[in-house]
DNA sequence: GTAAAACGGGGACAAATGTCCTCTTTCAGG
DNA sequence: CCTGAAAGAGGACATTTGTCCCCGTTTTAC
C-alpha cells in the first residue's frame, strides 16, 4: 500500500499531514512487473522514484553485452539517474524492476516545486546525493584495494536483505567479478 | 596570484564585484609546500578548498600501507572531503599537496553563509557534487569492466595535464593497478 | 654539491581471475 | 502441470596481475 510512503516520509523529514498530501498529490503511482525495464540507454530519465515495495536495479552494459550493476534499491529507498534527470540528456543506464514493484514517481519539475514549498525536502534530497557520493567513493576504494572475498563479505554484511533476494550472478555483477570467481570464493568459505 | 580566483569565479557564476569581494573577505589564503599533508585520517575536514595554483590529491591507505588515490585537483578546481566536512566526523582520507600550492579556504559555516547571500553559489556548489557523483559512478563502471590498458588510455585522454605532472606510480595508484602492470601496459604500447 | 631517496624498468615466479565448456537442479510462466 | 529457461557448480586451461627481487637513472633536500 502507498500508505507506507506517508509513514516513511513523516519519519524522515518532519512533515505536516498537508505536506504529505501535497507530495502525494503530485506523484504518479506505478506498478512494474518483474523484469520490466523502466529506463534504457538513449532514454531521458524523467522521474525521481520512490520504491514502496519491490526492488529495482541500476546497471550499464558494455558493447560485448556484459552487465555491470551500479546500485540496488528496495522498499523505502529512492532511485533515479541524476545525470540524465538533471540535464535532460540521454542516459547510458538501465533501470529494471527485479521484482513486481510498487512505485511513486515525481517529475523533475514537480519535485523542484515541492522543494520550494517544503524546504526540508530540499535539504533531505541533497543529503541523499551526498551520501550516494560517499558510498560510491567507498566502492571505488574497495574495488581497487580489496580482494574478491573481502568485497563479497562486505556485501553480505552491508546488504543482507538484497543478498537474499537476488541471484548470485547479480552479486558477481555488482562486485565486478565473474560468476566463476564468486563460486570459488563461496567454495573456499564452505571448506572452512 | 589570488586574482586568478576572481576571474575564474566571475566566469563560472555571474557575480558582481561586490559578491567576489565578499567571498574573498571570508576566505583564508594559504600556501602549502610540496608533500604537505593538509588532512589526515582522524582529522575533521574544516574547509572547502579552491586551488589557485599547484595540485592536491585525495587518497586513502589500507592497513598494509598501500595508497589508493581517489581524486586529483589542479588550478581552478575545488577539493574537500564532504563526508567529514558536512557531518563534522573524523575522515578516513588524506589530502596532500603534490606541488607547492596556493589555496583559498572557507569553513563550512562561512561557505553556508555565503550561499545564503549569493544564491547562485549554492546552485553552483550543488552542481559540483552532482558532477562528482556522475564521475565517480563512471569510474566504478570502468574499474569493473575495462582492462588496465583501456583505463590507462582513458586517463591520459581525460586528464592529460594531470598525467604530465605526476609520477607513474601515482597513475597506477589512481587506476587501481600495480606499477608493474602499468609498466607492462606501457611496454606493450611502445612495441606497436 | 652530494648523499639519500624516489622513480621506474625488467626478470622470475606465484596467485588470482577469466573464458569456455559440461552437467544438474531449480524456477518461472503459460 | 509441464517445459524451457535460468541458475550455479565445477573442470581445464589461458591470461592477467601481483609480489619480490635487482638495478640504473633522476630528482630532491640539506
Amino acid at each position: 500500500m502507498a500508505y507506507d510512503f506517508d509513514i516513511y516520509i513523516k519519519q524522515h523529514i518532519n512533515l505536516s499531514d498537508e505536506d504529505v498530501q501535497l507530495m502525494r498529490s503530485m506523484s504518479l503511482e506505478k506498478t512494474a512487473h518483474r523484469k520490466e525495464i523502466l529506463l534504457k540507454p538513449g532514454d531521458v530519465c524523467r522521474y525521481k522514484m520512490f520504491i514502496i515495495s519491490g526492488m529495482v536495479r541500476l546497471y550499464r552494459t558494455r558493447e560485448d553485452g556484459s552487465e555491470h550493476i551500479m546500485h540496488f534499491a528496495t522498499e523505502n529507498e529512492w532511485m533515479t539517474e541524476p545525470e540524465s534527470l538533471n540535464h535532460g540528456t540521454p542516459t547510458t543506464y538501465y533501470i529494471e524492476a527485479l521484482e513486481d514493484s510498487h512505485l511513486l514517481l515525481w517529475t523533475k519539475r514537480d519535485f523542484t516545486q515541492l522543494c520550494v514549498a517544503i524546504p526540508q525536502l530540499k535539504t533531505y534530497s541533497e543529503d541523499i546525493i551526498a551520501k550516494n557520493l560517499a558510498m560510491t567513493r567507498e566502492r571505488v576504494f574497495n574495488t581497487m584495494s580489496a580482494t574478491a572475498e573481502e568485497r563479497y563479505d562486505d556485501f553480505i554484511r552491508d546488504y543482507p536483505d538484497v543478498f537474499n533476494r537476488i541471484p548470485l550472478h547479480m552479486v558477481a555483477s555488482y562486485l565486478g567479478v565473474s560468476l566463476k570467481t564468486l563460486t570459488r570464493v563461496r567454495q573456499a568459505q564452505v571448506k572452512r
